[in-house]
DNA sequence: ATCTTTAATCTTGTTAACAATCTTGTCAAC
DNA sequence: GTTGACAAGATTGTTAACAAGATTAAAGAT
């Protein structure tokens, strides 16, 4: 799921991408420092490297920088969780519709493959694996829409609702459930642009409604407060 | 038009904000140089500050980065424009819809007086005051809708639009025609929801309309080429 | 006269050292 | 034993010098 920084060397491209990445599979928790020490041994860059990825990092919410503290893993708050999953019900339902009228035989293929590899990853208990393949499941129906712009939104979303369900979603029912992309996909792979459509709201609102938004998040920070003072 | 660049200085956020007022207010034109020495003695800070300022806006595409060749104001093809407004025909329909249901009788005032200052600047041949106006009428649109998320989005698209129109856009119709403003700020007075969102895929789709996207842009590096060499 | 090559200048990219700030650990006082 | 101040260590922020690359200008060849 390249996050494309256009005009870049593609080694901080690379830094960018793969912190990206660790967030969206939720190996970077909510909260997760990220300091310039460390990330420059893990990726062998001098720090300026780092400071600049970190940069665009906070520039997508992806990281939140903390002057003279350093950078963390963006922690959602509860007004913008219900902000992003709204942004997702107003966006992506249009780009299913787009994609359904563009989506060629070899598209609907991949989808159904990307499905597949999703039941497998879950009936494995390999959640990071299903997390990210879900991700990668709505990216690929937004590029399907042919519109690079709305890609990249789309992208971001997908990012800081990794985010919000790390901090926000219950254990159990942790993300997108596959069934409801099986579905997607088969509305798709009769063109049924309407029922896509319905579909990708109704998978959405489930997704959002799981969610539970007035529980206190389980964040680092709350934690370092719920133990160490009282 | 606050660009909420979230953990910075301050400091930051202004000159960020300073460039992409320019932008939109078509001051800077599209492919425009933006050399660091300029911008620090313009800015009266060090290269280093520039530098961050000049990522940020290049993660947002105002600006394009070239390596070792410095920052310019974006050029976007064709195909972005096309994305772009795409985009827009997507996002702030429902985004005005909402925003009509939310609305308060101090909010429907405020935008009747951004639309009386654009048509007095329009009167007065003021065309940057009138499309720095116009943006603006657009983000307080997607501000009323009440979702943060979306607001930055309308609002990093309203600035790409400016490029878009610097660069496709015929030389009279420039930019969004204020009686359609007017229509806009009617339908929200009476709560028409229906009205509001009709009335505005039309007023984005006039504006795309009128981009000639076929013609060869003509931005500054073009007339360079031109008047300079041969 | 035009094109190519080469040197000079300027701009950007990188590195390293230094300064400022925050965090952590220790010690003393209550 | 707890609280507070203070100092040591670590981390981030800034500056300045240097390196690398690109643009421009000039000189020479065709």
């Amino acid at each position: 799921m390249s996050v494309m920084v256009n005009p870049d060397d593609g080694q901080e491209e690379y830094i960018v991408e793969r912190i990206y990445e660790a967030v969206i599979e939720q190996r970077l928790a909510p909260g997760a420092k990220l300091s310039e020490a460390s990330l420059c041994t893990a990726f062998g860059v001098g720090r300026m490297r780092i400071r600049r990825t970190l940069l665009i990092l906070a520039s997508r919410e992806v990281v939140e920088l903390q002057p003279n503290r350093g950078a963390y893993v963006a922690q959602p708050t509860a007004e913008q969780a219900r902000a992003v999953f709204e942004a997702r019900l107003i966006v992506e339902p249009p780009l299913i519709r787009m994609a359904a009228k563009r989506a060629k035989r070899a598209d609907i293929t991949a989808l159904k493959k990307n499905v597949r590899q999703e039941l497998v990853a879950h009936k494995e208990g390999n959640r990071r694996e299903a997390i990210r393949l879900s991700g990668l499941f709505h990216a690929a129906l937004a590029q399907l829409a042919g519109n690079e712009v709305m890609l990249r939104i789309v992208k971001d979303l997908i990012a800081r609702s990794s985010l919000i369900i790390g901090m926000y979603g219950d254990a159990g029912f942790s993300n997108c459930r596959d069934d409801e992309h099986s579905a997607l996909v088969a509305a798709l792979s009769v063109g049924d642009c309407n029922m896509a459509e319905k579909l990708m709201r109704e998978h959405l609102s489930h997704i959002k409604d799981h969610l539970q938004l007035d529980r206190n998040p389980m964040a680092q920070q709350d934690l370092l407060l719920l133990f160490g003072k009282k």
